[in-house]
DNA sequence: TTATTTGCAAAGCGTTTGCATTGGG
DNA sequence: CCCAATGCAAACGCTTTGCAAATAA
């Protein structure tokens, strides 16, 4: 089922945001840039460098250039990189291009479970509010065993 | 109040625990392996492999043996891998090795501060109760402005 | 003693870089 | 038209691997 509306507007919207954060720092919307994004959004699990260039791989999209368009994404804070396994670095859109949520990683079955439903929401706001950290965007990595191993 | 007490014990001990849970699984508690220990309970901050080879340089530590010696840490739970800045992975001693704590990054000085006080030891456990996730160990991390730097 | 661990050097491979070409605005 | 972006191939450097020597238990 869908928790989309969160955050999130829909897939139109969301690319023409993109290609708006693009051009205003003088950059392109180029078509790769908008199918690197799009491979993103269409993902359930943050993605690392390769496995993005493998589901590009029939529009011809060269390695290096993924390479460069997540280094760019990551500056402008579009994407932010995760911890998949142990050590495997992933990529995952973040807010407003994806609603926030936290990870839960099965010790047992080796998936990752999104929690979109943030228990902590109240608590970061308290650490803002009490200890005068501002805090912009925060992700919770839980590991255990999910509810199916148990 | 302070988390202290909960799970690390002084330094000696620390080092026999080490040993002890080596031999457990029929491993060697090494001179290696006890001072890339001591280098990483000394860190204030996760370490790379690379960091932690410099500091053992005097000792003629290979690196080779860094790698190995922390994939063996990380296999045993005895350390876990974060992401440090935007992209590097280093390693941290976690409980009962290190206290618990959170991280939080400053965007503007780019110093990772450790939160000690976690705030959200209620909603995970309240995650492990009503929503029937097990979870095991849990960091959260926080990025925004420190109040040093407002 | 003997299985584990380490050192060394080579191999492997993920990532970066330079430069010419393409193409978005 | 101009400068950003991409493709390609080479360069780089981190990480892994094989094997012989060293060593913890």
């Amino acid at each position: 089922m869908a928790k989309q509306s969160a955050g999130a507007a829909s897939g139109e919207g969301l690319e023409a945001l993109l290609a708006r954060r693009l051009r205003e720092k003088g950059l392109r919307a180029t078509p790769d840039r908008m199918r690197i994004f799009r491979v993103l959004a269409r993902s359930a699990e943050p993605l690392t460098v390769r496995a993005v260039a493998d589901r590009l791989r029939d529009d011809h999209l060269n390695i290096t250039t993924v390479y460069r368009v997540m280094e760019l994404f990551v500056a402008l804070g579009i994407v932010h990189p995760v911890i998949v396994g142990h050590e495997a670095v992933g990529y995952e859109l973040m807010a407003p291009f994806r609603p926030h949520h936290e990870h839960f990683l099965c010790a047992k079955c080796g998936r990752v479970v999104d929690i979109y439903d943030c228990p902590f929401e109240e608590a970061v706001a308290a650490l803002s509010r009490d200890a005068g950290y501002e805090v912009t965007f925060h992700q919770m990595e839980m590991h255990g065993v999910c509810q199916a191993c148990r």
